[in-house]
DNA sequence: TATTGTTATACTCTATAACTATA
DNA sequence: TATAGTTATAGAGTATAACAATA
């Protein structure tokens, strides 16, 4: 099989770059997800509609810090996944500069059936590894992110 | 839930979800690049650049593959580099449809600066870890992205 | 004055498809 | 016919700044 029809690219000390692996490494599971998860909704979109799902009523603002998303671009999210019936803006005597969000009935639905297909997903992530290196991969990623802090 | 925990966002599973700490583990990778590489330049194209360094006269479509970036988009980001002097295209009459790809004077000059600030991002990047498990980070990364492959 | 969210602008990257010029 | 690259278009995500309403 090593016809070399394609040139090998010498990539130096690239090889071990923490950027260049993040990068190949998020590729590899965006394609994993639309591959199993064809709801017609971006990861990010499915990521904000379950986090709205565990936290009913929080503000849009929290949960964009939480997920690193811009409040610029959280707005954007936001207006197309109420135009798209999934989400809802709340709006409260509470604090009247404050958008609270929940979910819709077919955004409730929509995160169901996102979590019966997320095992699937995990599965076909985890391939390349072994049970103990996918806990491993996890925890580490984990730690680099300083996952667990409220920001 | 009565007493509101400020700002204490819930994740549940998602909390362990490969594609959500990927896309955080970029954020913090990509801040950590800005601070330390001042070039102007993209981690993208900053890669290309020394991709092409390593592999002088490689053709474009070669490296796109390599680095998973499409091939529209490489011939922007190629577009980009030459315009600013740092790239050059060759035109060769081995076979004529190929574009192949050297650097400039001043395109060595970048990979060269980048060189010496490599190992201060690379020490930044792994204050959060301790050696022998930012060794199994890429190690891991390397795994799961399936590195070591041509395509 | 500071904060929450919105609007506007611009740029990077991705995804497709149609196109050219070679092979 | 197939391949290498280009062009065009659309959209997602990011970054920044200016802005309105509210605190």
């Amino acid at each position: 099989m090593t016809g070399k029809t394609e040139d090998t690219v010498e990539l130096g000390e690239m090889e071990n770059s923490l950027g260049l692996l993040l990068r190949l490494a998020q590729v590899k599971n965006f394609n994993a997800f639309y591959e199993f998860m064809n709801n017609g909704l971006s990861p990010g979109e499915l990521t904000v509609l379950w986090v709205v799902g565990l936290n009913p009523g929080m503000r849009q603002g929290t949960i964009a810090r939480r997920l690193l998303i811009k409040a610029a671009h959280m707005t954007k999210l936001v207006n197309r996944l109420v135009r798209n019936g999934l989400l809802e803006r709340l709006d409260t005597p509470e604090d009247r500069r404050s958008v609270f969000l929940t979910l819709t009935k077919d955004g409730r639905a929509i995160v169901n059936r996102h979590k019966r297909q997320l095992a699937k997903l995990h599965q076909t992530e985890r391939a390349a590894l072994s049970a103990s290196e996918y806990r491993q991969f996890i925890s580490l990623l984990k730690k680099y992110t300083g996952s667990g802090n409220t920001q």
